[in-house]
DNA sequence: GGAAATATGTGTTATAAAACATAATCAGCG
DNA sequence: CGCTGATTATGTTTTATAACACATATTTCC
């Protein structure tokens, strides 16, 4: 497997990464920030929060990749978000003041930064951007979340797998060639984020390998004719 | 058809039903939102806003029933919400800024109320007790919203179409008598909610009768046995 | 370094649900 | 009031995809 360059890991990222809250703060909200919150490492494959699990703290993603899965009737897990820096972990939850509804596992190693929830409340109190910004990130992941439940219902297999190999693209972006996807996944983990089984799964990126939408090596994808793998996730 | 009894109905809502607004306002702030905002009625089958438009106010429910939908590929509709008075109509939208993404229609008559986006704005900047109301409408949305992409997906029909009798069973309740749906659908319409085709929600429908799980007449629908309904939701 | 576990790959069969076809019933309306 | 279109109903065929079975890599770790 070649070098996994990510500019997140090279160096250590702090508070100060996550924009979408520190950005927004005055100096004296910053200084309360720096000085009340935890950071934690995670590796690869560890739970950072089980289903049915109440939030105490918000959590920001400093580095890593994590995927967020829900456990399904038929033993087969859904991914319902792929998560990249910098952004909330589990912050549904948090904010709708109730268990997970998911669980979160790392697929790459992270940083996780915990703020505890009397500071969060305290900040959404007094900053009005800071709410801004939570409302808005929600109502962009609630529209995201009909779009998939419509897209992972309707399409057919090949147009379920081409869009997800898309919003991956969308998510992690490509590696400095500009075509090998910035994410390694399982067979089985495609499968769990395009609502199909894991042999549907290696089969359809058998049958794109040979249509030479895309190149498979292990993990590693390259998508070499992304109009065609558009057309695909469009026809459905 | 018997009458609908409808609460909500026998005397005309006014913005101050709105609780999850109103009511966290201070004196001076339900002065400014009681003189800056509109009332509109639909009728059955207009059209609220469709996808595409850009909302310019709130649009609050404070009467009716309104279905929002999402047009699918294979020309299937997906109905992702099912609205309820008192609550928010395509705020989601409004707070992600962004154009609708679904289409709302009315199921039965409404009264609806828009605020102008410059008033929403003003008084999230000054009441905080309203932004949290809207991050936590926000935050319970999206966990339904998670739970039925997994649903919809992974349930089989008896299982998608129990679940959606038990969904409209939790937003709009039963008549007085305690066991028929406050809710009159279309076939095409309970399909289009359960991810179906129209035919076996009707053939669905049919074999629910014949278990005695519920009765229907035309589209008034019974539960006769809750248990059993929630039994076959949960098998799949 | 080798055994065990895990992940990947491929062919075959079974089946749930869509697609199609065709009535029957109901609602609207000139 | 009877025509027209929408809705409801039901039987038959087709098909996409899950389920199963098994082979082969690849990683893990003792």
């Amino acid at each position: 497997m070649p070098q996994r360059t990510d500019k997140s890991l090279n160096s250590e990222p702090t508070i100060k990464d996550i924009k979408q809250i520190y950005d927004v703060l005055t100096d004296e909200e910053k200084l309360k920030l720096e000085n009340n919150h935890k950071v934690k490492h995670f590796k690869k494959n560890e739970v950072i929060y089980e289903e049915g699990e109440v939030p105490d703290s918000l959590l920001c993603l400093g580095s890593g990749k994590v995927k967020v899965y829900k456990v399904g009737f038929g033993g087969r897990d859904q991914i319902v978000r792929m998560a990249n820096p910098t952004s909330f972990i589990g912050y549904r939850a948090f904010f709708a003041e109730g268990p997970h509804v998911a669980s979160a596992v790392v697929i790459e190693p992270c940083t996780i930064f915990y703020i505890p929830k009397t500071i969060v409340f305290e900040l959404l109190e007094c900053n009005h951007q800071f709410s801004l910004n939570i409302i808005r990130s929600l109502a962009q992941e609630l529209g995201f979340s009909r779009y998939r439940t419509v897209t992972l219902t309707q399409k057919h297999i090949r147009g379920r797998l081409a869009e997800s190999l898309l919003v991956l693209k969308e998510i992690y972006g490509f590696e400095d060639d500009g075509m090998t996807l910035n994410v390694y996944l399982s067979r089985e983990d495609l499968a769990n984020f395009s609502n199909m089984t894991t042999s549907n799964a290696i089969r359809t990126l058998s049958t794109f390998v040979n249509e030479k939408v895309i190149t498979v090596d292990g993990r590693i994808i390259k998508i070499l004719d992304i109009e065609t793998l558009e057309r695909i996730s469009k026809l459905g």
